[in-house]
DNA sequence: GTTACTCAGTAACAAATGTTACAAAACATG
DNA sequence: CATGTTTTGTAACATTTGTTACTGAGTAAC
């Protein structure tokens, strides 16, 4: 198991590190649609992502939600990391998009780590990094892209996550995701069945090459 | 001058670090509307915010604007530091909302510092954990806010940086930052006032206690 | 096959936001 | 105070998104 961590993570952290991680962390797989933290719980260990990958999602109070974006393997939360720092309350809620391994490092390593090794810091702070621009990224979409190319961005990066041309949603999963009905949703897929650029089945929408 | 620095950043920072900020940091001050940073350029050095508020604003390929949020005393723009790491081009521009005083601190001193000064790592840290906050608040606010909620908020805030209940725009600005027209916002507005929220002037709004 | 359930399609309408066009009010300048 | 400019108000209409209601297609279980 440690070894796929090796495989990963290894250009980028030192041996002695390495070694640490290995000590201290613990494997864990997951399977599709399991949740691995839920908005207000208490964080108490960081995931390094080894395969697969993590919808990330935001809800207000009201039950609304909205899908921010995914983690893939190599990536970590720096939402997580941020709530070490904070009040250790998460803002986000994190579910697996499909069956994915990982390995949880006790939050108190942290700041350890953060002062002994320089590969860690640099891990951290470009992961802050990445984070702030996937954020950024979130909101140039919904501050200036109507729903349909939302939906169509969304169509493509969750073809782009799981490695095919095929998302396996229905309607009201995207909806949610996106934050409107399922109606709304269902008018746009069929005009983008109209224009050639996906076809429409149950449970199924399938990309088609442009 | 330096003694502003203390005065703010005093009980954050060791004498040592303190002693170095002043040795290489550049006073600087900055007049409302002044631009700070402009999307695209090259981050040469890091602000250390200590009076006055600096608007961050963030803009498509079309033109279109919106704000994400505003730094105070005490701030500093982790899209900087961000910057710093990534390929060191700026994702957002920067503006003064009022007249306002900073230190500017050159980028290589960054790196540096945080293997030396743990006082400077919790800075850096919270300052990204802050931003992402902002981040996520602002993306609550466009995702899940019809434009009158948001528009109030608007005012709220701007009311709050300049320590008065009157903001001085006029409604094509809002819209510019908002990210619509300024027709809609005259309308919102009207209906604010109508609903005894705020009083219109011309080149100003006035925010009523509720 | 019959039944029940989930998912998708669609119409009709409502609400929110965007656009165009024009006029009036406030202000600045000579 | 006459003029031009900026700012605001407003109407009329277009587009986008949201809502409600109903239908049928596909699937699963019996």
């Amino acid at each position: 198991m440690f070894k796929e961590i090796k495989i990963n993570y290894g250009s980028l952290f030192e041996d002695a590190l390495l070694k640490e991680i290995e000590e201290v962390g613990v494997y864990k797989e997951v399977r599709k649609d399991d949740k691995l933290i839920e908005i207000g719980a208490y964080v108490k260990s960081m995931p390094l992502l080894i395969s697969g990958a993590i919808k990330i999602l935001r809800e207000d109070g009201d039950g609304n939600e909205l899908f921010l974006y995914f983690l893939e393997k190599g990536d970590t939360c720096a939402m997580t990391l941020s709530c070490c720092i904070g009040q250790g309350q998460s803002k986000i809620r994190a579910v697996a998009e499909v069956d994915s391994c990982l390995y949880m490092i006790p939050v108190q390593k942290m700041e350890e780590w953060t002062s002994k090794y320089k590969s860690w810091r640099n891990f951290v702070f470009a992961s802050y990094h990445n984070r702030l621009l996937e954020l950024l990224d979130t909101i140039d979409n919904i501050a200036f892209l109507n729903l349909d190319k939302r939906l169509l961005k969304y169509l493509q990066d969750k073809s782009k996550i799981t490695n095919s041309n095929i998302v396996s949603s229905t309607h009201q999963e995207i909806a949610y995701d996106l934050n409107t009905s399922r109606v709304v949703i269902s008018r746009l897929l069929k005009a983008l069945e109209n224009k050639k650029v996906i076809e429409l089945q149950r449970n199924k929408i399938v990309l088609l090459e442009s």
